[in-house]
DNA sequence: TTGTTTGTTTTATAGTCATAAAACATTAGA
DNA sequence: TCTAATGTTTTATGACTATAAAACAAACAA
């Protein structure tokens, strides 16, 4: 699909969510995950603390990277496949 | 090519030159120009200030995204296209 | 009701980013 | 030598980012 310059604010979110680390580890590790982590499991996986985790996912959610599916007090990460291929088509395989 | 995560910290690199509207649109015009054009070229079809011109032309030079030539006191400016395929392909199309 | 787990928000801090304005530097023509 | 064009660097400024520490909040088990 091609996007036009109206995607480009979303297209800043994506790069922007991406230009980190941290965040970079989170996508990977999502990525690489069979089951669907908590947020807690990632935060822990990257040795970064509870709020800091929550900064981060905040920031990728917000770029719709990633999809947040509450269950009680916990809640569960997945990527959001079709915004890769939308925004970075082939990137995930690179990472 | 499947890239690692030793190359995360050039990931980062392009994806922070990338997250900045002035410079997608210096990618896009560079990606739809025919010939090569000059920095201030660029700056100009842009309408920033000289100075901001070549600030936002060095962080996509340090990205590697872009090449420069000089001839005399002029810069001509290409995208590194090997860069864009390695690190994001298919980014160019969606532009 | 209390305690635990999971997750978010707030505040403070240090560092980074994008811009303007001014100055500096190279190249080349007149 | 002087002027103009092209491009870079420096300084200052306001806004933004990433983190730590502390506090807050919801859900749920004991």
């Amino acid at each position: 699909m091609i996007l036009k310059q109206s995607d480009d604010q979303q297209r800043i979110k994506v790069f922007n969510a991406l230009a980190d680390e941290k965040r970079i580890c989170m996508i990977r590790l999502l990525f690489r995950e069979k089951n669907r982590p908590m947020c807690s499991d990632i935060g822990r996986s990257l040795g970064i603390s509870k709020s800091n985790g929550s900064y981060h996912l905040k920031i990728l959610s917000d770029a719709q990277l990633v999809s947040i599916e509450r269950e009680g007090v916990t809640k569960y990460v997945t990527l959001n496949k079709e915004m890769f291929d939308r925004y970075l088509p082939g990137f995930l395989t690179t990472l």
